[in-house]
DNA sequence: TCATGTGAAAACGTTCACAGCA
DNA sequence: TGCTGTGAACGTTTTCACATGA
């Protein structure tokens, strides 16, 4: 299921290409996964291919974007623009996955009042005020650390029951907010980690003679960013 | 595994509190997993512990860094001086992970000669003069994704053997080389999928009858972002 | 007494291998 | 013939439950 958004975007790069039918192969091996796995993904949609065929991309994607609710078309408020909270609202990705950046929120006077893609930079305090056709059904924190528990507190205020975090910080919130953490710096320290083990193999001499661990497959963001 | 850097982050929290003791209860909690799973994850490293009262939360800490190699401190080149590079060169989080940018690069003239952290940026066609000692283990590629391939291939040249990549284009590298994507987008479709299928149990007349998935539990990140 | 550390069981995800269909 | 769709086998991760030790 993780992988359907890969997918999602691959097939979209298939059909403006016009292609014409795909195989499990051909789509695994664009994935970087193996063709047991996609079929296995994909038959959980349903069947759609054809039987020595392959698959029609449009056809596919169709299926995948309903399967992901891009018709949702969820608004979204982004609190704390820094780089990073430019990066995401300039993002040309949101709005083809389904998502609309509705409200811009941060606390810094040389910010508040700035446009950015036509939204008027507001002040934090604003968002208790949000009228209903603004108000999100998902809040992202991009503000430094100090912020983020404020800020997640001002957006359940407001009725947001889900929250994407970059902020470093670990946040409280009511058990009926579905709350996630995204950090950056674990994907760098997975690679830095993943490399030590494989170019390094066991050329220390002080290291343990524990022979490399099973080790990471797949890397869950789950835990505070410091990027902002 | 993947969970060491939340860990990590947490216990370093709790460390600058002068917390004494940390129970696998607490910080479960704190981390948003349940118990067992922390308990295992630490038994992996060693015995930390003291039974019947918890962990040492500086004494974890530094095992925790040690088992991910901190102590590396890994070179790493940023490609594309756009937000999201500059979010990730500004980032703190870097320093205290055990990496550090050594160059920066991007091909727009306006922003060839800035100095972010002290570090001019470059001419992306630089990459291949690039001295040893600032020839980085780890390249991140910001760069939109026509220009990824290209970076990538650079990158290779020089002899990076890990890339993570977070324009919006799968990468062809060769096999050698460690190649990670990251999606920030994903994570928003992943919450609102999750909140499509929590908040709206089959309120659709049309939907198949089929009881909620079991669902993403955690992410991957393993795909191309748009976001740069 | 209380919380760790850990075998054993259960759940889950991946891979295999092939039947079934175009 | 060629590729999908899928049970069955396999391996890994998570959870359970409790013996162990401070």
């Amino acid at each position: 299921m993780v992988r359907l958004p890969v997918y999602q975007r691959i097939l979209a790069d298939q059909v403006r290409n016009r292609t014409s039918t795909l195989s499990s192969e051909q789509l695994a091996s664009l994935a970087g996964v193996n063709a047991a796995k996609v079929r296995k993904d994909l038959s959980l949609l349903g069947s759609f291919g054809t039987r020595g065929t392959g698959y029609d991309p449009a056809f596919l994607l169709a299926q995948i974007d309903r399967a992901l609710g891009v018709d949702k078309n969820w608004a979204i408020a982004v609190v704390g623009i820094g780089n990073l909270g430019r990066a995401l609202t300039n993002s040309q990705g949101f709005a083809s996955r389904g998502f609309h950046v509705t409200a811009l929120f941060d606390v810094d006077p040389m910010v508040i009042g700035e446009e950015i893609k036509g939204l008027r930079v507001r002040h934090m305090n604003e968002i208790a005020s949000l009228r209903s056709h603004e108000r999100p059904a998902i809040g992202v924190i991009t503000t430094p650390g100090w912020a983020a528990q404020e800020v997640a507190n001002l957006l359940v205020q407001v009725g947001v029951t889900s929250i994407l975090n970059f902020a470093p910080r670990v946040l409280t919130v009511p058990a009926h907010v579905h709350l996630r953490y995204v950090d950056l710096s674990i994907e760098l320290q997975v690679l830095g980690f993943y490399r030590a083990w494989r170019d390094e193999p066991s050329s220390d001499g002080a290291e343990e003679s524990e022979p490399p661990p099973p080790l990471i497959r797949s890397v869950g963001l789950s835990a505070p960013t410091d990027i902002v």
